[in-house]
DNA sequence: AAACCCAACAACCGCTTCTTG
DNA sequence: ACAAGAAGCGGTTGTTGGGTT
């Protein structure tokens, strides 16, 4: 037995909407609202559509200050780094771009975002290949060769560390490819008002990339925004975004996350570097992302030895603060996309 | 001018989650 | 606690219009 139908398909009108149906649709809820069933409102006002239509119509079209097209560089960097850092939860990112609408920004993504950034990607990713094997190569001959380090404790599972991707240095102001700061900023700023309604200030935990050690958000810059995701329990409107219904998070201070911990990763059953150097598979997916950041942070995407990598960017990408708290956040949602499954994702592509 | 291709976007479908009785 | 129905969501498909051959 499959799900009953919503609506009597056979008495229901399919495909592009006309001027007066708009108008009647329009006119009617902005007098009476839903009601609070759209099932039923297609009938009430002698619409032959589907009430999930209705209520798609409305929500994607007819609703006042709606915006179509004509996306900002901003907006796309939003776009790009929530989506890289939280996957395709299209109602969540629009739920920070006003005016926009999931059904939106999924096509914006799947017809010219993905395009732009795979476009470009692509060009750089052969000649990082290139370079990532080279480097394999002349490490695995050096680990093969006789009075090398290979011996019968190394693990067949191993993956020799790789020189040019080490773990980055995640500071700001000596980074090139560090995010737009006034992008930052504003993002960040946004985000707190959105998921935030009280003005508690935060505690919450910060690993400091340089070092490793644990402080406190009060000593951070742009702290007023970053009560994103209290951990004191603060109310939040439920209407403006299923982050609303997490539970606190486990920033908490009192040295509850620990230096070689990334922040809302917390979870996660091993580390990010295990993970990376797990498999070439992993490796690759990886790579393809490098195109994306450098993107997002306006660079060039060249990728040397001792340059900022991937997880430089990762940070510095979605702001330790909105990343990590999106992790968590997304931790306690159904369907979780972690950085990693985007990043596998983006290795199939 | 016709055929074809492709990008963009609107709308649909079906699954999941939430709400209510 | 449970079931049913409604709403929300994301993936996919269909349509349209512009560009190219």
């Amino acid at each position: 037995m499959g799900r009953a139908p919503c609506c009597d398909k056979a008495n229901v009108k399919r495909g592009p909407w006309s001027p007066e149906e708009d108008a009647k649709l329009k006119a009617y809820i902005e007098q009476n609202g839903t009601g609070g069933n759209w099932i039923a409102l297609p009938q009430k006002i002698g619409l032959k559509r589907c009430g999930k239509s209705c209520r798609l119509r409305w929500l994607n079209y007819l609703r006042p200050n709606i915006k179509h097209g004509g996306f900002s560089e901003e907006e796309d960097n939003i776009i790009c780094s929530l989506y890289i850092s939280i996957g395709s939860r299209w109602s969540i990112i629009a739920a920070q771009l006003p005016g926009r609408t999931d059904n939106d920004i999924k096509n914006y993504w799947n017809t010219r975002l993905k395009k732009k950034l795979l476009g470009k990607q692509r060009k750089e990713q052969a000649a990082r290949r290139a370079t990532l094997r080279q480097e394999i190569n002349r490490e695995s001959q050096s680990v093969m060769a006789p009075g090398g380090v290979l011996n019968q404790q190394t693990p067949n599972y191993y993956w020799p560390e790789l020189p040019s991707v080490n773990m980055p240095a995640m500071n700001p102001s000596q980074d090139s490819h560090f995010w737009d700061q006034e992008s930052l900023r504003s993002l960040l700023i946004k985000l707190g008002e959105r998921f935030s309604d009280d003005q508690q200030e935060l505690n919450i935990a910060t690993v400091c990339p340089l070092d490793g050690s644990c402080t406190s958000t009060r000593d951070q810059p742009y702290s007023s925004s970053m009560n994103v995701f209290s951990s004191s329990g603060a109310s939040m409107n439920s209407t403006d975004s299923p982050c609303s219904q997490l539970p606190n998070t486990n920033y908490a201070v009192n040295g509850a996350v620990g230096p070689s911990t990334y922040q809302g990763l917390d979870g996660f059953p091993v580390e990010p570097h295990e993970l990376m150097y797990g498999n070439q598979q992993q490796l690759e997916g990886l790579e393809s992302l490098y195109g994306i950041m450098d993107m997002a942070n306006g660079t060039n995407g060249a990728l040397s030895s001792g340059e900022s990598t991937i997880w430089g960017n990762v940070s510095s990408l979605a702001y330790p603060q909105l990343v990590s708290g999106l992790e968590t956040c997304l931790q306690s949602l159904p369907q979780n996309h972690s950085s990693f499954e985007v990043s596998s994702y983006f290795g199939q592509q």
